[in-house]
DNA sequence: CCCAATCTGTCAGTGTCTGCCACTTATGGC
DNA sequence: GCCATAAGTGGCAGACACTGACAGATTGGG
């Protein structure tokens, strides 16, 4: 669940399911109990490693639910560059993340808790927005060159920015539990609500 | 800096000064060793208290830089309620984050200083987007009231997303050292981006 | 002037996170 | 198959942020 790439070696296949695991043991114990009342010892007692261990997989409690953000990112970046350059720019950052949304990458249940549990906790929601800049940082660039005019940076950056508020509230909707519509639906619908005219 | 509403009393006086001067004293710290190069006790040392009374002040390390997100956010909501109806939304949301601006807060000098060091520390960054967390679930219901159609409620969270990333973004770029633009104008500018048709 | 509310410092404790060291285990060259 | 090297692991000590409890000092209002 963490890499796109297919690990190499059984080493590298060991450290991912390691990785996997601990998230997955974490993720279940702070749904049940909340994040602050999940210790890092809790969950490497649970998975049945030290302390130690779990923090050099996860450099930061936080980490264990988020996973690795620049992957993603990286993954949105290739999307985006790789998109026509004719393509009108909404339509391009849409498609960049629709491809994100269908990538398998983990199961639903346990996604949907994932992003539950992150919705739940203060502390999360900043790491997770952390992200967000990461992933600004990287796409920025991209956009910038697609347009014309003055002030490209800005505009590019609030672009980027606004298409990412998309994005997580599209998630987020979507972690809710009565939610019955597809990822890429709410993407879509939260997208076309910075569209009125177009 | 840190009130909208005048303190009564000596005591809530003498609180708001202390609180100011511990602020003070700790983005300057940052601004010069960098923020996770200084620990509260140095804070507390260079101020002249105790570690335990600066984590009285400011729940947090982060807070010392960021302030109190509620006080402001309640203003910009009212700002928004106040407009009248018929004023088109973008318009309103733009007025109401100018008339935040144009509130004289705090110094200019220190005002850039602490978004210059809001802007050097991913952790800060995070904090303050959770500070738009909050100011978002204020701002939702009022323009939700506005909008017609269906899905009002994804509508109205991303259109105000999208609205706080431009105040951001616009206050990030003033705090360059070679921006000679003001705030307003880099926050118009910011809100343009994002309406290419209108 | 006095009493009570408030403020403050000190201390002890928890939890996250990071180096450091020793030990075990897998990997790749020979 | 053997062995040096690299990688993974656990335990330990320590830095730091943050919290609760307690005692003493300060101050404001009556």
């Amino acid at each position: 669940m963490s890499d796109l790439v297919n690990p190499v070696g059984t080493r590298a296949i060991a450290r991912d399911a390691v990785r996997a695991r601990i998230s997955e043991v974490a993720v279940d114990l702070f749904d049940e109990h909340g994040f602050d009342n999940v210790t890092v010892e809790q969950i490497a007692a649970a998975v049945g490693v030290s302390a130690r261990s779990v923090h050099r997989y996860f450099p930061a409690k936080e980490d264990t639910v988020i996973g690795d953000p620049a992957g993603w990112g990286e993954h949105v970046r290739d999307q985006l560059a790789s998109r026509p350059s004719e393509e009108p720019l909404w339509d391009a950052l849409l498609a960049s993340y629709e491809a994100l949304l269908l990538t398998p990458s983990r199961n639903e249940a346990q996604g949907r808790k994932a992003m539950r549990v992150l919705g739940s906790t203060p502390a999360l929601r900043a790491r997770n927005l952390e992200k967000h800049l990461l992933w600004a940082r990287l796409l920025t660039p991209i956009v910038a060159e697609r347009l014309e005019g003055n002030h490209r940076e800005l505009r590019a950056e609030t672009i980027v920015q606004a298409s990412l508020a998309c994005f997580d509230i599209a998630l987020t909707a979507w972690a809710e539990a009565d939610a019955v519509e597809s990822s890429v639906e709410l993407l879509r619908r939260s997208f076309g609500a910075l569209q009125p005219t177009a």
